[in-house]
DNA sequence: GTCTATATCCGGATAGAC
DNA sequence: GTCTATCCGGATATAGAC
């Protein structure tokens, strides 16, 4: 979890806890589609009922409920990341990981959006957290997968590439969910999505 | 090539049609990172070394910018896609098209994200070009992804996700190029990319 | 803690001289 | 075709009453 994006502040009263709460959701939401500048501190005031001036009362600025909205961001989507385990079995570690993260997805798609927005921007806010507590977590979890493949367990594919094909597929379904969607003529639910990118990843669409 | 985005002006000067370039060319990359709201016209106009007020004789608005080069973009990103034949070889046919498309991606990140951006803000503009030509399109290759599967040249997975799948891979190295980089250290080439998602889509992770 | 009113600024767009 | 000047709306942020 990224101090730096943004300073957890002391003390807060109860209303201001669960005010702050209410600010911060309806801003993921306004942030994750209208991106930075689109957003407007008045759509996100109307979002959760309240007055601009009042959510202003909360917040000091744009700026600073748009890095609490990050940071919160960036706190959960390490996690399931994060428990890869060099233990496991290859196929069952990978797999559970990509159903977590698909499950993610599905659950809170603005986030992911939010994300990819703050990406998109050139990463002004986090580009310092994604060359040091990033990469040195992937540089670990590619280990791992070297060693999988170094003891016969997995092909010898690149580590690298291979997180971040389960990165790109994974947060694809929620992204693109309105293009997914409007092609297909349905809305894939978190099992099928499942199941298409672990056998995919793992199998891949040569016949045996 | 949806004629529904903008409109072709007809009879253009020859200083125009430069001067019209130029600007929407400016315009991709400014779109591209900003958003539709976060990018200003003075920072287009600068951008190509041209005034405001100047820039805004060749358009009439920036809307107009944003539809010319959103049409612009939507009409190179389907050529690959539209020369999948049934009658290749399907690993070569998916290959090419995987290449083509990374190298497209590599070459005009700017457009990718453009559209990446379109589509998180709910797809305004495009939305029905999805649900009409894209999805028309995407059937017709599905059908011939099946055709391969059904005479056993394919293993048997869904076409719709195998595409997604291509998509989002091809897609995640021009949209997410600074996390890239910052995780591996380095920037990979149209090769190492082309290779890995080749390898992933078609062979899998699985040790054979 | 919440409101009304307002200062201030910025971006889109137009008028009109050259 | 390009410039200067300007208008207008909208968005951030603050002052101050309640």
């Amino acid at each position: 979890m990224p101090r730096s994006v943004a300073e957890k502040p002391e003390k807060l009263s109860r209303i201001q806890t669960a005010n702050r709460a209410l600010i911060t959701e309806a801003a993921l939401e306004v942030f994750a589609t209208e991106g930075y500048r689109g957003a407007t501190i008045e759509r996100i005031a109307e979002r959760c009922g309240m007055s601009k001036t009042n959510l202003l009362y909360y917040f000091p600025n744009k700026d600073e409920i748009y890095r609490t909205v990050l940071a919160q961001t960036l706190e959960g989507w390490l996690d399931p990341f994060i428990e890869i385990s060099p233990d496991a079995d290859p196929e069952e570690a990978l797999g559970n990981y990509i159903a977590e993260k698909v499950a993610l997805s599905l659950d809170r798609p603005e986030a992911s959006r939010l994300f990819a927005n703050e990406i998109h921007r050139g990463a002004p806010l986090i580009h310092d957290f994604l060359k040091t507590e990033l990469k040195d977590l992937v540089d670990e979890k590619a280990a791992v997968i070297r060693q999988w493949i170094d003891s016969g367990k997995l092909a010898p594919v690149d580590p690298y590439h291979l997180i971040f094909m389960i990165w790109a597929t994974t947060q694809h379904y929620a992204d693109f969910a309105v293009q997914v969607e409007a092609v297909m003529g349905r809305a894939p639910d978190t099992d099928e999505i499942t199941q298409a990118i672990t056998g995919m990843i793992l199998k891949g669409a040569r016949p045996a």
